[in-house]
DNA sequence: TCTATTATTTAACATTTGTAAAAGGAATCC
DNA sequence: GGATTCCTTTTACAAATGTTAAATAATAGA
């Protein structure tokens, strides 16, 4: 037991950036929670699939993307040390147009959603944890939606270099540019000027 | 006692879309609801400051916007039977810049969040209520994001006359324009193509 | 290593949106 | 009712971004 708490112990110190949980909480969480390993470029949640699990990433990097009209969309990424998930899907129950995929041999801790919505009925304070999570999460794509629309192609570039420094040897380009809502032409052209 | 909650029936209403609360609970939301009236075009909360009420519309319509680089920008609209509140001030405790007008003489029910927030250690259905009513918020504004950078700007016009079909007749379109992140200008010719 | 594939940049042109200024309409206030 | 203010459209031109295609550059596989 002490040995498997120690396999999660980078989510559990996630968890406690947002409240103490008790023993009896973790060791709850702990049960559903599953490594799942991934090379490079491969699915970890497939289009169409309605979202089950929430993923912690433990090392490497992934994105969530989708096609529309036919073109490859990203939608956001996630690097070590953060959750992801679609919640869209998560949140309704109904199937994703989106899929998640890596963008490095990765390594995730997987949180079956069903399972953590049931313990919220034991444990009030993973319910509440949940909740400050998915609050800043939320927060978060509130302050997207304001950078997406009033700030142009080259201020969302310079400010993404700043948030995740890394993104340019970890990335291709299509997929930053797709993410900042623009063709890979109109990021080339950008990346000249500066 | 009667008399208060059917003063403030619409939002227990509200609330029943997504569970339903014991009395008690009720009763404790009840207690730290206040109703409100605001005439057209006035502050229901000024930019700057913190975010301390969740409004609900009972009738009448107003936005959140706030300034940037001098122009007035609309966020969102929340017409009647809504919750309206600036999460990133509420979920952050940080002053918002941004600010709630009205469009129409208003009514609104104001929930206190400290006293919701304290709600919660003692009723976690409350917790739980508010917990569901925010992740389908989340997901609005994760659906709002892909609208937004995905769609053109006569598409994302179209779209909000279908949601909102008497936005026209409620609200100027200069606001209208802010919202859908283009220039007034840019919606008249969309407009006039149409 | 050579080849094939993928990623990135560049160029030319089309389209969309922005900016600034002017003018017409509508609403409001005394 | 007249003046004023605000709202909306129109025009002309500038800037940003999209589209298509071609040229390099980098990477991965046989």
């Amino acid at each position: 037991m002490e040995k498997t708490l120690e396999k999660n112990q980078f989510l559990f110190s996630y968890f406690e950036g947002f409240s103490n949980l008790s023993s009896q909480s973790r060791t709850a969480l702990n049960n559903i929670c599953s490594s799942v390993k991934i090379p490079k470029n491969k699915d970890l949640q497939a289009i169409g699939h309605t979202c089950r699990t929430i993923y912690f990433v433990k090392n490497g990097l992934c994105r969530v993307y989708y096609f529309k009209d036919g073109v490859d969309i990203t939608e956001s990424f996630a690097f070590e040390n953060t959750l992801i998930a679609r919640v869209e899907s998560l949140f309704t129950g109904k199937p994703s147009k989106k899929g998640i995929q890596t963008l490095e041999d990765s390594e995730f801790i997987g949180i079956a959603s069903q399972a953590l919505f049931e313990l919220y009925d034991d444990f009030p304070e993973v319910e509440r944890l949940f909740r400050k999570i998915f609050e800043l999460a939320y927060v978060d794509t509130v302050n997207r939606i304001e950078s997406i629309q009033f700030h142009s192609a080259e201020e969302r570039y310079k400010g993404l270099l700043e948030n995740s420094p890394s993104i340019l040897q970890r990335v291709p380009l299509k997929h930053i540019a797709s993410y900042l809502g623009i063709t890979q032409v109109s990021l080339s052209r950008i990346r000249a000027k500066i």
